[in-house]
DNA sequence: TTTCTAAATCGGTTTTGTCGATTGATTATA
DNA sequence: TATAATCAATCGACAAAACCGATTTAGAAA
């Protein structure tokens, strides 16, 4: 049994096809087969059914499996301390964002790249459930999200601010002098809003049932840059928390009326998991620079 | 990085002493010297320091070892998930014991072997902290021995029952219409003792410290058997857990007077270990066995 | 100094991981 | 129903690497 073999049997039962796995691992199909064969062998039982040219986990393969990724895990997490030590000379961070925190990332990676310029940086924007399942896959070593119902008993949670959920219209607007707004004043605007899979619409729609109110939305985007293009336009408004529109100079955010019209910043990360060195000195410089 | 590198290298820092490590894993001390040498050109740090023609552990090395532990040890406890499954069907459980409690073992080793004949044994007396060192170094699943002092996090205790000191005359003895004795009167008769290292001794010597006795040991030995060999002469006495003679015929135990002069048997095994199934089994036929 | 010991290094052998091509068997398609 | 496409298993050949014994190097002991 060794590393290379379990990270390709992990490998296989995440795409449960040996051809695709073995493309993801840049060996042949041939050489995926005999290993695994070979680790079925040495374990003397098969981690996989073979139906006809299917695969399917066993349930020895199944239970083995949580083995061979924490194996994996713990040998990665040591060489990734080795590489802290060095000083932060080295390393690599991936971060996880819904679109409408991206300047509180930008603003911290502009600062931390300039201390630290050697580390590395992957930042993938994306709704909370995609980054939620990356992370569980270990693709990302932190989230930055907002608050999700469910909180679950294998995640840090840290909190950061709150930032009301506005009505977001163009600069030049005639409701310029309103201080707040109220959901039913919303319901007879033209909306355009971030489509469903979005975190807030799906936040802000429950709140639109419970009031027995019928929103106006006409357009539906799954692209925030873009949504906000339209919003310029002066034809149509949205709603998103107001901090998403930071750094948007032609846009102007009415907080919405009522409680609970706030949401809560928050990163989420791993527990038991080798906290990187480089993402704890990131995580320090970036909340640090909330204040 | 593969597994047998880091096997390698936990023999390497645990003997500290290439030749001899490479002989305790069967393979040339070239051999090792390379594969160490290749992990160390891999992990981009040096795990030895090289001083003269002695080697230490690096700071690195130090660091690193703990995960390399924990991935050699999630692969076996894998290989034992599997092992398990298969029905007790195959299998080793290594215990250790203190010869005090050797007949709680043999009684549930006896039964248990009746039902399952397939799992392996292998039962290890020695001092507690013999015990608890091989414990440390996984060698042993689990060890029964009396309670220790400081109690460990990484441990899990499980308490068994309790047994009053006693002290220990051959049957023949004139000592036999006592139902208890004090210490002061045990002080008076001539005695032979388990050595230093054995935790009862400790026990014994520190309560007639307490009480400013000076006891009269004329024997010390490191072998129990034998020890109860020359009791049995009735030319001596000894002190013992009343359990240590509980199947031997022609020895007679009078339990001592006075507070805290019992012992608690327990069962200590590591935390965050995965338990074999087998071992699972024997223990709880051992506890039920006990009633 | 000499002797001894332990790690590093060198060259050669064996093992094993890998590949491409092929086979056999199942599923999808015309 | 026949045909094409797909996927895992297998085979033989090759290359990589793990391994060994012998030798070198150098610190420690006598």
């Amino acid at each position: 049994m060794e590393l290379r073999q379990l990270k390709y049997f992990l490998k296989a039962k995440e795409l449960l096809n040996f051809t695709e796995a073995a493309s993801a691992l840049y060996i042949s199909q041939s050489t995926l087969s005999q290993q695994i064969k070979q680790l079925e062998d040495e374990l003397q039982v098969p981690l996989f059914n073979r139906i006809g040219k299917r695969i399917t986990l066993t349930e020895a393969g199944e239970l083995f499996s949580v083995y061979a990724q924490q194996s994996v895990n713990k040998a990665s997490d040591g060489l990734q301390l080795l590489k802290d030590l060095n000083k932060l000379e080295t390393g690599k961070i991936a971060i996880g964002v819904t679109y409408a925190l991206r300047h509180v990332v930008t603003k911290a990676l502009i600062l931390f790249s300039s201390e630290y310029p050697k580390i590395q940086f992957e930042i993938i924007f994306g709704t909370s459930q995609e980054l939620i399942q990356k992370l569980n896959h270990f693709q990302l070593d932190v989230i930055l999200t907002f608050e999700e119902i469910a909180s679950e008993a294998h995640f840090k949670y840290l909190e950061l601010f709150t930032s009301p959920m506005a009505l977001v219209t163009s600069s030049e607007t005639s409701l310029k002098n309103k201080k707040t707004i109220s959901l039913e004043e919303i319901s007879t605007l033209p909306l355009a809003m971030p489509a469903g899979g979005f975190s807030t619409t799906q936040f802000i729609s429950k709140a639109f049932e419970k009031n027995n109110l019928h929103p106006n939305v006409t357009i539906e985007i799954n692209d925030i840059p873009t949504l906000l293009e339209l919003i310029k336009t002066g034809k149509w408004h949205t709603i998103l928390t107001k901090t998403t529109i930071e750094d948007e100079k032609d846009l102007y955010a009415i907080p919405i009326k009522g409680e609970n019209m706030t949401r809560t910043a928050m990163l989420i990360s791993l527990k038991e998991v080798y906290e990187k060195k480089a993402v704890k000195a990131f995580l320090k410089m970036l909340v640090e620079n909330l204040k």
